[in-house]
DNA sequence: CGTAGATTTCACGAATTTGCGAAAGTTGGG
DNA sequence: CCCAACTTTCGCAAATTCGTGAAATCTACG
């Protein structure tokens, strides 16, 4: 249950070649795979068989991005995990987030280059495509949001 | 001009830390930043002051994602390369193939965790937001090509 | 065809990254 | 207050990645 046939692990692997650490996504597909509301940081080294050192950098990573919560459990001296409802929003906008810092970019480089030319050119057809997109994507959210909750 | 303070490393930085390889970012913001409609790979390394065989594996990288592409250009025996028109949707279909990859995943999850359980539940909810998303993009993205037809 | 300029391939060395193991730190219970 | 169960931190060794340099390959032109 733990080799590349399981779909957490093959999960893990499509989020690792998308850029995401190793580790770290390994983690993220355990918490998401659990078949229980939350999961202790002893339970997904057990399942990922490594160390629990392991676990605790790769949960480092991905709690202040907002994608897995600490979950309140009374009576219970072990942190649980889960990951949050509005999980999937939270990655995106952790996606967006690299996007508003190349738009940054994009924009001071228009600066520093000749008016008129190429590059500015291609900058600024950057900055039009991105800007438009991260303009409209909240709204596109929202709606999925109502008809989600319509269902 | 090849410090950190050069927007295009800076960019190349941000890209690099959203998960892309350092030299394929490089070398794509060197594109980029060109003021120039064409850059030959010599060009590219030599403002990158890196090997031209670094520059070559990163031209493998993003030739046939179509992020770069070469640029016929007679009488001359070097290759040119340039960022396509279409270059930023590309990018983004780059990356939604990989969204693609993790919804099957998905798929796969659900079939084989409990009928009814947390874990089907979480899944099925990432297909659906993601799956939302893949398909309203597309028109969001058409919606854009035609407003900026008519600027 | 031969040649000069340019790109790609390949193997090696370096540097970064990664995860483990063990010790230290926390927190709730007795 | 001490204990016990977890978690986090830290140093280290292994593995992977990265870019260079040099040789091989390619291409347009004479």
């Amino acid at each position: 249950m733990a080799d590349a046939s399981d779909p957490a692990e093959r999960m893990a692997l499509i989020l690792t070649r998308g850029g995401m650490q190793r580790m770290t996504a390994r983690v993220l597909c355990a918490v998401l795979f659990a078949d229980q509301e939350t999961i202790t940081a002893g339970e997904i080294a057990e399942r990922l068989v490594v160390s629990a050192g392991a676990v605790s950098g790769a949960i480092k990573m991905l709690e202040p991005v907002g994608m897995i919560e600490r979950a309140p459990v009374p009576g219970s001296r072990r942190d649980h995990y889960r990951f949050p409802d509005d999980g999937w929003q939270r990655m995106m906008s952790a996606q967006n987030r690299v996007v508003d810092e190349m738009l940054q970019a994009a924009e001071e480089g228009i600066k520093q280059v000749a008016e008129g030319g190429p590059a500015e050119r291609r900058l600024a057809d950057m900055r039009d495509f991105y800007g438009y997109l991260m303009a409209e994507l909240p709204a596109l959210i929202e709606r999925w949001q109502r008809d989600r909750a319509q269902a």
